[in-house]
RNA sequence: GCGGGCGUGGCGGAACGGCAGACGCGCUGGACUUAGGAUCCAGUGGGAGCAAUCUCGUGGAGGUUCAAGUCCUCUCGCCCGCACCA
């Protein structure tokens, strides 16, 4: 073997191998247990970053290491291709194709990732943008229309400018683009949904399946489902037959309204205030809250306005007559869109109605505790007893709540409902580089499905792409006009696509067939390797993709095709990759390209930085320096066994029991290395911790190298260093395969079985133990490690040096820890 | 405002409630060398001491415990998510 460790060289070489090879070819049967690891798939962008390389290495090293513990692994890679990217490439540069830009990144960044030798499974590489791929996603569209949760309906939407088309709620941060941070604006539009909200109780019910999940990322999702109980109550407006509704949380305090309240877009404004003097003033407040930005709108730091509408409205409770006004402060989309305003018990109420000089009742009183309408700064939102409540005076809040909601249901002005603040999914989409919404219009039949036979709906390739924001779709004459399937009479596409989340909402399932042109997928391929045990990605998808793919999988689970009722049973997130502090960007200028840093260093040596630098779900601090020392244990690595070739025998496996001095040791640090090795990877993930345990063995291993030959044991030596290869192997597939086989070993070091470590090598015969006196460490012996607590103690306390330390003291208790210390209490 | 996370050497980070700082970087010294920014060996939390050793030390203040970086209460700082949700 070479003196020199040539990077390059041996990456190139074992990665072409093991393509020829196709030894990452998962077959769908066989005896061996299944595991499905799973990361993220990209967009193709064209240039991997280091949070690719982060997500990538992580899974590859999962993957390695439980094939080589004897599972059948699906690993599978594929591209999130439709996008705008590919069409804003198109736009600017003019005359190239969305499709051909992304299948040139595709190719670029398929070579990029070949380059990092990751075990992927390529032959089941997908592309959402390929037709063999959308043809599906447009049919689980037709099964979501076939069973009602695919519909349209006009709706204020959120309208992103810079993109020129709509996006989901999901897809709105802080009233911005998600996207390109546009500010958002709303807009009435026809668009399709789909019925998410049919599924929000099982989307946070079965969250709690989900013990393998970030607590973070149950909790994220379980606040943007935002379940809350309370009720609707009717208050007929005084003196006509209209009917305000109100959702509550907190029916308790309804003899404390002193007001009620519409959100400005409500459509009961416009008939409170026809013929009223109000009505002009209150026309030009709701023209103002409706032009305002998403943000402006919802902000917590805009000021509480308010306008009287002049109507009032009846307490169906106790007949009060309370004046009905319109805020800014209320939203239409949650719950009624109405609220009634309790000022007492509302802190928001509170402030609006000392703003406006509103009556404040009191209707909870907190026990050993007056509450004053004049005096008070706050709202009591606590618990209390009801007063000023009529026939509910002194209940407590939760019979109260109880209680009232049950007199509304016996009287029919109201009921108990569950609000939920998931809205429906948003999907459609105003651009070109999507798949297709398979539906037509019929001027006779109205909406109609494309038949499930003429999928797919193909995107035109001869598009012209302009920058006008208008969906190119739109101006293609050839694909607008349609025979409508039901009567055969002309009919018009729909032109929108759909969001890319959707692409993505089930990718994994088609992973297990990715060729078949039959079937969505193989029933039992997807029974076979179902659900996804272990998924691996950034913590940005926390809602949006990882909740699409719930309710995806609900709905397939529903309707037979999917044997799971959620997808991923374990998820982890990972860290983001820093430079100086913060996140890489262009625009920052502290971007480090993967590609340089394989260049320089290789592939192996990216990875275990990657992986050694910090635990995965934390932040990563990048750091040259930290690269050159990864760097520099491999070439350690190279210049301990690369010698060794020929040396070694195969197989060795000493007597653990005739083993002693150094050989006795080696072995010992062996063994706790296969250990540590096999508990950090397999059971916390913590592979910092598994790459020190590997370099603590590699020490110890160039000390042992330094014991004269005749004084030490050569099946010690080869079994170090067969352990040493398959420890590393997940962590530097390419320069441990290249020693593996330098060495003569037959066969891949990747298919290697995973070694066991010996309970008895890896015991120790003796340890060393602390002796404290009152917590505090006072001297170190050596006791037997199969000693008894009360042997421990009792070797201790006769001990010389303790007695001395003793003298004089009185002693209160003695505390052995085993094969730890021994804790010496006293006065 | 609500929810979550994190604060440990010069740096990245280790530590089933039981020897704080594994491993790596950096630094210091030595060896090899014409040379080394290569490699190998040794040392490396602060303070005191020639030394054995002593002492302080995990953002801060309390508490529980024989024993706390770890558990509890309060508090400060930073990061992330949600944000007028009735």
């Amino acid at each position: 073997m070479k003196e020199r460790y040539e990077f390059a060289e041996i990456e190139e070489k074992w990665q072409k191998k093991w393509a020829a090879e196709d030894i990452y070819r998962v077959p769908d049967s066989g005896g061996r247990p299944k595991y499905y690891c799973l990361e993220m798939f990209p967009y193709p962008s064209g240039k991997l970053h280091m949070g690719h390389v982060r997500n990538y290495s992580i899974g590859d090293v999962l993957a390695r290491f439980l094939t080589m513990r004897g599972y059948s692994v699906l690993h599978p890679m594929g591209w999130d291709a439709f996008g705008l990217p590919a069409e804003n490439a198109a736009i600017k540069h003019g005359n190239i194709h969305p499709a051909v830009w992304t299948y040139e990144n595709i190719s670029a960044m398929r070579a990029q990732l070949k380059q990092l030798g990751l075990s992927y499974d390529w032959n089941r590489e997908i592309a959402t943008c390929h037709p063999g791929y959308y043809r599906w996603t447009q049919w689980l569209f037709l099964q979501l229309y076939k069973h009602g949760l695919a519909y349209k309906k006009e709706a204020a939407v959120n309208w992103c400018p810079s993109c020129a088309t709509v996006l989901a709620n999901e897809q709105v941060k802080e009233g911005s683009c998600e996207r390109c941070s546009a500010t958002v604006e709303k807009r009435e539009l026809n668009q399709w949904f789909f019925k998410i909200t049919k599924y929000a109780d099982r989307l946070l019910d079965d969250l709690k399946l989900l013990e393998g999940w970030p607590e973070k990322v149950r909790i994220m999702q379980e606040n943007w489902i935002g379940r809350s109980e309370g009720a609707e109550i009717n208050f007929p407006v005084d003196g006509s037959d209209d009917v305000m509704t109100v959702f509550t949380t907190r029916p308790d305090t309804i003899f404390g309204v002193t007001y009620m309240i519409l959100a400005p877009e409500h459509p009961l404004v416009e008939k409170l205030i026809q013929g009223r003097p109000e009505a002009p003033e209150i026309r030009d407040f709701v023209n103002k809250v409706r032009s305002l930005s998403e943000l402006d709108r919802t902000s917590t730091e805009s000021e509480k306005i308010g306008l009287f509408t002049g109507a009032h409205c009846v307490n169906p409770l106790n007949g009060e007559r309370v004046p009905i006004l319109v805020a800014n402060y209320v939203l239409l989309e949650y719950g009624t869109g109405c609220v009634m305003g309790v000022p007492a018990h509302d802190q928001r109420d509170f402030e609006f109605a000392r703003k406006y000089n509103l009556p404040i009742k009191i209707v909870i009183q907190p026990e050993g505790e007056a509450l004053d309408p004049d005096t008070m700064k706050e709202a009591y939102s606590g618990e209390g007893l009801m007063v000023n409540s009529g026939k509910f005076n002194g209940l407590a809040k939760k019979e109260g709540i109880r209680s009232v909601i049950e007199y509304c249901e016996e009287k029919g002005i109201g009921k108990g409902v569950i609000n939920f603040r998931l809205r429906d999914w948003l999907i459609s989409r105003q651009r070109y580089w999507g798949a297709p919404i398979p539906m037509i219009y019929c001027d006779k039949c109205g909406i109609v499905p494309v038949p499930e036979s003429q999928l797919p709906v193909e995107l035109p390739m001869d598009v012209e792409f302009k920058n006008t924001g208008r969906n190119p779709l739109a101006d293609h004459p050839s694909f607008v006009s349609a025979t409508c399937p039901q009567c055969g009479g002309p009919g018009r596409r729909e032109t929108d696509t759909m969001d890319t989340f959707m692409c993505s909402s089930f990718y994994y399932y088609r992973y297990t067939s990715p060729r078949d042109g039959d079937h969505v997928w193989d029933d039992e391929k997807v029974r076979h390797w179902l659900p996804v045990d272990q998924y691996i990605g950034g913590v940005e998808h926390a809602i949006l993709h990882l909740l699409y793919s719930r309710f995806f999988t609900k709905f397939l689970n529903d309707i037979g095709l999917v044997p799971n009722v959620e997808p991923f049973t374990r998820l982890l997130t990972q860290g983001m990759v820093l430079k100086d502090g913060s996140k890489m960007s262009k625009s920052k200028g502290n971007v480090v390209s993967p590609e340089d840093i394989v260049a320089t260093y290789g592939a192996d040596t990216a990875r275990m930085f990657i992986l050694f630098a910090a635990p995965p779900e934390r932040d990563l601090e990048w750091s040259d320096q930290g690269v050159e020392g990864c760097s520099r244990f491999l070439n350690r690595v190279w210049r301990l066994v690369a010698p060794l070739a020929g040396i070694l025998e195969s197989g060795s496996s000493p007597d653990t029991g005739k083993l002693v001095g150094v050989d006795r040791e080696m072995h010992r640090l062996t063994h706790g290395a296969i250990k540590k090795v096999t508990e950090d990877i397999g059971g916390r993930f913590n592979f910092n911790t598994a790459v020190s345990a590997i370099m603590e063995m590699v020490n110890g291993l160039y000390q042992y190298r330094e014991v004269p030959e005749t004084d030490r044991d050569p099946a010690v030596l080869s079994e170090a260093v067969e352990a040493l290869l398959i420890l590393l192997a997940p962590f530097a597939p390419h320069v441990t395969e290249e020693l593996w086989q330098g060495m003569g070993r037959s066969g891949s070091v990747h298919l290697q079985p995973w070694p066991e470590y010996s309970q008895e090598a890896v015991s120790e015969e003796e340890v060393t133990i602390v002796v404290q006196l009152n917590g505090k460490i006072k001297e170190r012996m050596l006791v037997p490690a199969d000693i008894t607590p009360e042997g421990m103690k009792e070797l201790v306390l006769s001990r010389p040096s303790v007695r001395e330390m003793l003298e004089g003291k009185n002693v209160v208790k003695v505390i052995p820890v085993p094969g730890k210390l021994v804790n010496i209490v006293v006065k």
